[in-house]
DNA sequence: CCGCCGAGGAAG
DNA sequence: TTCCTCGGCGGA
């Protein structure tokens, strides 16, 4: 009877409701909340909370009715979120396993993963708020593009941007002209807008015209036509049921994108509703992917194509995200952060080059947004294409093995296009043989660079070292400019006229005389960007030379204007490191010239060759795409080696299958999975302690007897910016048993204190060895 | 005696 | 991680 009634009160007292609430924080856990608001909460939904001394925001992880927080602890939330639907149970599920996987936090991955207008909780209000948004009535329809004077574009641009929405927003009005305000005003007296107040979201959902079949795939006369090749891929996408991975293998130039075009062209229209995300390793693709989808998915209503990439200003990647989110983006273009994005009707991922190491994220959080991908797509039961024409050993192992489903596209699209023609340049032997060089450029490609410049064709230089010089040196004394911050020699750059540390950015202006022994004749040692491009102007006379690289595209936008200079012709030469190398499509470049790649042959990273043979084959494929022969030339002192010979038989199966091989025998990924603990100190003993002491406390876990913990090393460049920095490798055959002991490994690792640690830092599936 | 610095701990 | 407290110690 006394159990009855004190379950009664029990009931009564079930009035409180508590949210566990994950937060941007280092620690693991989920802080509890009392929560006595008016909106319900619901899991997903984000909150306003005291958090110590501060306010944070911090999404709902759960709602429940009891805590084990003790009362005097708990405090209140301060506000909820409640326009904004709550972020899916997918999504959190997706954050929840990039978090474990990763070795963090919830909060840590989810939080960051949202608009930074978003995590302030005063901003919620502004950009949550329902907006002014205009409508085009029937009468407006009628009469208004006539009524308009012909030469008055910005009001065409306005009339256009109604006539093509169910609404615009009065924020899109005014950036499509300036007095938008006033005009729409008249026309809304002449009864041709009516302006509205509401939910942007639901109403343009709702009121989106149906978008025709016919109208997304376009008139068909106008589509490139298919190879064999191609629509077997295509088709095997489309008429993929739940979960499939593909990895398209192609070579460049084979038309993987008009794949991927035909394969989102057909779910878009055969889908109302259904989202599409495709990324690419850096933000200078999305401008040519997004142009190609504005003008075959023309049909599309406006908003329907979105971007995301870390160059977008905060606002747009808020309207960007919430675009995504709330539906309205049918198809998603970004780089490796915008696999984290919320995406409720994700129907298809493409990852485009999935070889390219930038998604891998190397700070924070550090997760590969292509195992993501795979992720997704497997939980969500949807088809995830891997597109590469030189796939990452990793991805190639699972088609080999059938996990992943392989389509191959062996021709390039363009029929007359062939492969280009790969020439060894055998340094040695011009040496030997007394043939002329200029400043590192052999005689046969400055040979070939002549012709090319005659014929009207482009030639480009790839060489994957920026700046002038990498190392200046006195003759005398042997004294070499060093970073004063860095265990590093500081490279000098000529236009800029300073030596500038690539690590830490240190800056300094050349010094006149060698600072130890006063000589003064100083002299650059080796080649970067600036050098080769100095050394063309007189190498090639009459040449227009340009230059592509980090330091010539600083500016934003610059590099959109130096790649349309190319496109337009306007240049014979075009000399860069890897940004020229990846994605774009140059019309007239018939020679491809490639210096001082030896250096990557003998790397101590395992991986070292398969980027180089990657990058060589995507800077190769930048020759005659346009149905010129295109010619490769490569520099090098071991025209012997294996990779360079494949690379000349185009042989990436032969290159895959033997390096798969090595890595087997070898015991190196992908047959083994690794970790990386790696720390900075004020001193490299510190570094080193702290690993040393870590690895102890690996070695008393369960599990610890299936990892192998190597030795702590110094990285390769041990101190950056007066860091000292020192790595631990942990390998094992199967990743769960990797993974728990990870886990299980936090806590010791938190609460071990050495002196002079700075940071430390676990990262799962490192590719950087 | 005061104030500064570094270590340690809490954050719901 | 951040921020606060506490205790030890050096300078006035």
């Amino acid at each position: 009877m006394e159990r009855l009634l004190l379950r009664g009160l029990r009931r009564v007292r079930q009035l409180s409701v508590f949210v566990r609430v994950a937060l941007d924080h280092p620690l693991p856990t989920l802080f509890d909340y009392r929560y006595d608001l008016a909106p319900t909460p619901l899991p997903g939904m984000l909150v306003r909370i005291p958090f110590g001394r501060r306010d944070a925001v911090g999404l709902i992880c759960e709602v429940t009715d009891h805590t084990d927080v003790p009362a005097d602890k708990l405090r209140n939330v301060a506000a909820i979120c409640s326009t904004l639907a709550p972020l899916a149970d997918e999504w959190r599920a997706l954050t929840l396993f990039a978090a474990e996987y990763y070795q963090r936090g919830l909060g840590e991955v989810a939080l960051p993963a949202l608009p930074q207008v978003l995590r302030d909780a005063s901003r919620w209000a502004k950009l949550l708020a329902p907006q002014e948004r205009y409508r085009l009535m029937p009468e407006g329809r009628a009469s208004l593009p006539d009524a308009l004077p012909p030469r008055a574009t910005a009001l065409r641009r306005l009339a256009d941007a109604l006539a093509a929405n169910p609404t615009l927003p009065a924020a899109e009005a005014r950036a499509l002209h300036p007095k938008a305000r006033a005009t729409l005003d008249e026309w809304q007296a002449r009864g041709w807008v009516a302006l509205e107040t509401g939910d942007v979201q639901e109403q343009d959902i709702a009121l989106a015209p149906a978008v025709e079949k016919a109208a997304l795939h376009g008139s068909a006369a106008l589509l490139p036509h298919l190879s064999a090749e191609q629509s077997d891929a295509v088709d095997a996408i489309t008429g993929a049921k739940g979960f499939a991975a593909f990895l398209l293998h192609g070579v460049t130039g084979s038309g993987k994108t008009e794949v991927y075009l035909h394969a989102l062209a057909h779910l878009l229209a055969s889908r109302p509703d259904a989202q599409a995300l495709v990324l690419v390793p850096e933000i200078n693709l999305t401008p040519q992917f997004e142009a190609a989808f504005r003008t075959r998915f023309a049909a599309l209503p406006e908003g329907a194509i979105v971007t995301m990439h870390s160059g977008l200003a905060e606002g747009e990647r808020a309207r960007n995200w919430l675009a995504a989110h709330t539906g309205r983006a049918r198809l998603v273009l970004g780089t490796r952060l915008a696999i984290l994005a919320s995406l409720p009707k994700l129907a298809l991922i493409v990852v485009d080059e999935e070889h390219d190491p930038a998604y891998k994220q190397q700070e924070g959080l550090r997760y590969s947004a292509r195992d993501l991908a795979v992720y997704r797509a497997n939980k969500l039961e949807i088809p995830v294409v891997l597109g590469s024409a030189t796939p990452s050993l990793e991805s190639w192992w699972q088609a080999e093995q059938g996990r992943y489903t392989k389509l191959t596209l062996t021709r390039r699209a363009v029929a007359t296009a062939v492969l280009p023609s790969v020439r060894l340049i055998d340094l040695e032997e011009e040496r030997q043989r007394g043939r002329a060089s200029v400043e590192g450029l052999s005689g046969p490609l400055i040979a070939a660079m002549k012709t090319r410049l005659e014929r009207g064709e482009q030639s480009l230089v790839f060489l994957n070292r920026r700046g002038y010089a990498p190392i200046l040196s006195c003759d005398a004394c042997g004294w070499v400019a060093g970073c004063p911050r860095c265990s590093a020699y500081v490279v000098l750059h000529k236009p800029e006229r300073t030596l500038r540390c690539h690590h830490c950015g240190w800056e300094s202006r050349i010094p006149k005389s060698c600072p130890d022994c006063g000589n003064v004749d100083i002299a650059p040692m080796g080649r970067g960007t600036q050098r080769v491009e100095e050394t063309l102007a007189t190498a090639v006379p009459g040449a227009r030379v340009l230059r592509i690289d980090a330091d010539s595209t600083r500016r934003k936008g610059s590099a959109q204007a130096l790649f349309s200079d190319v496109h337009a012709g306007e240049v014979d030469i075009l000399v860069g490191t890897q940004m020229i190398a990846k994605g774009h499509d140059f019309q007239r470049v018939t020679l491809v010239g490639v210096l001082n790649a030896d250096t990557a042959l003998f790397s101590h990273d395992f991986r070292a060759s398969e980027r180089l043979f990657a990058q060589l084959m995507q800077v190769s494929g930048r020759a005659g795409r346009a149905g010129l022969p295109g010619e490769v030339m490569i520099q090098t002192r071991y025209a012997r080696h294996a990779l360079y010979h494949a690379l000349a038989r185009h042989d990436y199966v032969g290159f895959a299958n033997s390096t798969l091989a090595e890595r087997r025998d070898a015991h190196l990924p992908p047959f083994v999975y690794q970790a990386m603990l790696r720390a900075e100190g004020r001193t490299l003993e510190a570094a080193l302690d702290f690993l040393g002491a870590a690895a102890a406390e690996f070695a008393a876990l369960a599990g610890a007897e299936r990892v192998t913990v190597y030795d702590a090393v110094p990285l390769t460049i041990v101190k950056v910016f007066n860091v000292h920095r020192a790595q631990l490798l942990l390998e094992c055959a199967s990743r769960a048993v990797l993974q728990n002991a990870l886990r299980a490994w936090q806590p010791a690792l938190r609460s071990l204190k050495v002196k002079g640690v700075i940071r430390w830092n676990v990262e799962v599936d490192p590719l950087d060895i």
